[in-house]
DNA sequence: TACCCCACGC
DNA sequence: GACGTACGTGGGGTAC
């Protein structure tokens, strides 16, 4: 068997990765997008083609022998950007660490390299493939040689041996060069005939083989003025044709070189891993030799193993380190469950440079846990919350939250979409951490490992916040509030479960009862659920006018069916369908199954780190948006009552917070005066809006000035505003005009907003929250207009959110200062809901108003309105 | 699993 | 005047 011989145009591949695949980069910032599609062809080669020998060649320098006879060579290539110039010496590591050969030479290109190498192997009676992006290559074709094109994107590629070559581009591999000396080659500025293309080069190369018996010839050339063209360009035609052709005459040593591939597996899992190439990492022993075996546990790719103390007085030793420094680093284990349940089974620890793990039967447990309820130990950790919620379920209580580090890369860039610590250590220290395993991140190795990074990262990001101006904020809001939403989420609010399952049964049956309704209107049974199949069902077999399309078939979206609601008597009975099966898996049958078994109550998520505005978002189950408009709403609201030893649940809601923190903000005399004269907003916007008395605002006015109102505090567009109050979007932008134009404080502020953001790149709220938006300046009319309306509504949003989180800080405290039982249950964005005693509900009716309305000084007050009940429905 | 469509809250 | 249209969470269907 002929050994098997693979060359590979390291530049071109490089070069057409790095185009083909986004900018991808590690969490430190190294851009890896060439060297990953580069490492993912070679995977692809290795695997399918299973090369006994390999090179890769690179061009060396811009100087080379073609410079020299033609300074032009080449000459039009736009720079290297350094984006891509920066990974080249990466590539060469991975390859280096695949045991790969690398050739480059002074005054020679990878192309030279390439001929050479291929010329010399095929006498040596091996089988080449050369793989490239350079059409250049097809001219070393030969019988046992054969060039792979890559063809779109980094894993397409084609394979040429003679007789493809012809068959596809009507040339033999010694033509390649004359077609090239004709036609030239734009990216390498090769000159070539001016006015001859591939199709006129194609045919005078078939028709007389070479540029030299054409130009001997030119007689017999057909047509007169490509016949004086060809002889004027004599010389540039030659020329052409020697820049195209390939050196295979250079010295390299080929009998003396190992192309044979020994990597060094280790290395290559290191370096993958430092490169994030976790797909790579993962599959690695499908085409990498001798990579079979999977990583010890203990593999330098891994972090230092916990150090577990084994006896008493090693823990003691470590605590007391943490003691004398007044701070350390912590980080429980438990799964999310077992957390909730009471069971940490551990923590991981770090004190004076040390990290170590404590399980929770250890000797030393009890000094841990005393550790954490001394006021005088700063706690440093990463998502502080679930620390807490774990201190909560074991009643042991968690003293002085030093430092968050998830809640401070949140305030420094909200728009994350997550902040895994393994990213932060390698942004914020610049250590690359490519750990990301699921078993790892529940293993007391990675507790101790986090309660290391959390303390060293600390100094670093506490720094970050001071020069953002966002210490205030974080220390004075945002980290007391992980110890209020800890306590809402353990407290968790109590669901009436035979009400529900009632509820449940009642609506399961109107839903079958649906269903026949619907399928016998329809004249056949169909999964109603599907868009798709109702769809056809709606607008073929019907015939129903399509009144909109989604990107993927026809909408049956609630604006359409009730715009078809005349049409036929399906369409009723599908929106009354479509409003029970919603209320009832999502929230009936969704809430169901988050009851916790210990408590028989509903224990929410809150999110501090989720929304780019600032507000908290609900997860598992959402309790923000339980449905409030509709009677089957209140309903559900009627589900969530207080539990035993409670008398009420008790809701206040800020009026109209956003639109008084606009009037403040702004400080609009319009806007201000209708607050201070305690004007209904909407009637008060429509009578400026539309210049009209208040008496004289109708109820379609009202409604449409409201929609305005909701533009301004959730940015949506003219177009936006147009779909929700149904007018012509040029109508709707008319609001906005007259809108700003009778209330030019408005219009001023948001201006400056705009102004703000295009100067420093982002927006701050009243206590200093920071939103970026790079897209502010962007050439891309869509996203630059969706950041000018970010720009306008953060601000707002979020200074709302600031407030009320202020405000749940304050009743928090005061509840606990006056030792009151009852206590705060959920935060929907403008809503505070508590669980109140009989006794307590006067005095906490006044504690909440007096937090809320008092949390910020403004130009207007900040009114609330605050009523108990037995359920939700009845606190609304 | 990833995406779409739809629907709920603020 | 384009263009695709506030933020979230979640259920269900469908294509891969």
């Amino acid at each position: 068997m002929p050994c098997k011989f693979v060359i590979i145009d390291g530049s071109s591949l490089v070069h057409r990765a790095f185009y083909a695949l986004p900018l991808l980069t590690t969490a430190s910032g190294q851009y890896t997008n060439a060297v990953y599609g580069l490492t993912t062809m070679l995977s692809k080669l290795f695997g399918d083609q299973k090369p006994d020998a390999v090179a890769v060649a690179f061009d060396k320098s811009r100087i080379t022998f073609r410079t020299e006879a033609y300074a032009e060579y080449k000459a039009h290539r736009k720079a290297t950007p350094r984006e891509l110039s920066e990974q080249f010496p990466l590539a060469k590591e991975v390859l280096d660490a695949l045991g790969i050969a690398v050739l480059e030479e002074d005054g020679f290109e990878a192309d030279d390299i390439i001929g050479t190498l291929a010329c010399q192997a095929a006498r040596s009676g091996w089988d080449v493939i050369i793989v490239t992006g350079d059409r250049d290559a097809l001219q070393l074709i030969g019988p046992s040689t054969r060039v792979m094109l890559t063809r779109k994107g980094i894993t397409d590629m084609q394979v040429f041996d003679r007789d493809a070559l012809y068959s596809h581009y009507g040339v033999t591999p010694e033509q390649i060069t004359d077609l090239k000396g004709l036609m030239g080659d734009a990216s390498d500025n090769i000159p070539g005939v001016p006015g001859i293309g591939e199709k006129t080069a194609t045919k005078l190369i078939a028709e007389f083989g070479s540029i030299e018996n054409l130009l001997d010839n030119l007689d017999q050339v057909s047509g007169k003025k490509l016949q004086e063209n060809l002889r004027a360009n004599k010389e540039l035609a030659v020329l052409s044709k020697k820049l195209a052709t390939i050196d295979c005459n250079m010295e390299l040593g080929f009998a003396e070189r190992d192309f044979s591939m020994s990597p060094d597996v280790e290395r290559v899992r290191e370096l993958f891993a430092k490169l994030e190439f976790k797909t790579l990492l993962a599959k690695i022993d499908t085409w990498l030799p001798g990579a079979k075996a999977a990583p010890p546990a203990d593999a330098p790719t891994a972090p230092p193993k916990a150090e577990t103390p084994d006896s008493y007085e090693d823990a003691k030793l470590l605590l007391e380190e943490a003691r004398r420094a007044g701070v350390v680093g912590c980080c429980p284990i438990a799964g999310e469950e077992a957390l909730l349940a009471g069971e940490m089974t551990g923590l991981g620890i770090a004190a004076g440079g040390r990290t170590a793990y404590i399980p929770a039967g250890h000797a030393g447990w009890r000094e841990m846990m005393a550790l954490l309820a001394d006021p005088a130990v700063r706690k440093i950790t990463y998502d502080a919350k679930r620390l807490h919620n774990a201190c909560l379920a074991v009643h042991s209580p968690l003293a002085s939250l030093g430092f968050d580090v998830m809640l401070a890369a949140y305030l420094l860039d909200p728009t994350a979409s997550d902040y895994p610590l393994t990213r932060l250590v390698g942004s914020h220290l610049a250590k690359p951490c490519a750990w990301e395993d699921k078993a790892w991140r529940q293993s007391p190795d990675y507790a101790a490992w986090a309660a290391g990074a959390a303390a060293e990262l600390y100094p670093v990001m506490e720094a970050g916040l001071l020069a953002a101006g966002l210490d205030k904020l974080y220390y004075e809001i945002e980290l007391p509030l992980t110890e209020v939403l800890a306590a809402m989420e353990t407290a968790g609010i109590k669901v009436d479960m035979a009400s529900l399952a009632a509820m449940s049964g009642e609506i399961a049956r109107k839903v079958d009862q649906l269903l026949g309704d619907i399928y016998h209107l329809a004249g056949e049974e169909f999964n109603v659920n599907s868009t798709k199949q109702l769809g056809v069902i709606l607008f073929d077999k019907l015939k129903l006018p399509v009144l909109k399309k989604t990107k993927t078939g026809y909408s049956t979206d609630a604006e359409v069916l009730e715009r078809l609601a005349g049409e036929h008597p399906l369409i009723d009975k599908l929106l009354e369908y479509r409003m029970l099966t919603k209320l009832k898996s999502t929230y009936l049958d969704g809430m169901t199954a988050l009851v916790s078994k210990e408590s028989g109550r509903i224990h929410t998520t809150f999110n501090q780190t989720v929304t780019a505005t600032g507000r908290l978002s609900s997860s598992d189950p959402n309790l923000q948006n339980i449905p409030v408009r509709t009677e089957v709403g209140r309903r559900i609201r009627e589900l969530f009552v207080p539990d035993e030893g409670y008398a009420y649940l008790l809701s206040a809601d800020y009026s109209q917070i956003e639109l008084r923190v606009l009037a403040h903000m702004a400080g609009d005399g319009v806007l201000i005066d209708a607050f201070r004269h305690n004007k209904d907003i909407h009637t008060a916007t429509a009578a400026e809006v539309f210049g009209l008395e208040e008496s004289q605002v109708t109820f379609l006015m009202r409604s449409r000035a409201k929609a305005v109102n909701f533009g301004i505090v959730y940015g949506i567009s003219d177009y936006g505003l147009a779909r929700d109050i149904g007018v012509p979007r040029k109508e709707a932008g008319e609001y906005i005009e007259r809108y700003f134009s009778r209330y030019p404080g408005v219009k001023l502020y948001i201006d400056r907003m705009v102004a703000d953001a295009r100067e420093k790149g982002y927006v701050t709220t009243m206590f200093g929250r920071r939103r970026y938006l790079p897209e502010i300046h962007s050439s891309n009319f869509n996203q630059r207009s969706f950041a000018e309306r970010t720009a306008m509504n953060t601000p707002i949003q979020g200074t709302a959110a600031d407030i009320i989180k202020k405000a749940m800080i304050d009743v928090y405290r005061r509840l606990k200062a006056a030792a009151l039982r009852s206590r705060i249950l959920l935060q929907v964005h403008d809503e505070l809901v508590l669980e109140v005693t009989a006794d307590e509900v006067d005095q906490v009716a006044k504690i909440v108003k007096e937090a809320m309305e008092g949390a910020v000084s403004l130009s207007v007050s900040l009114t609330t309105d605050t009523k108990y009940g037995k359920s939700w429905a009845e606190a609304k």
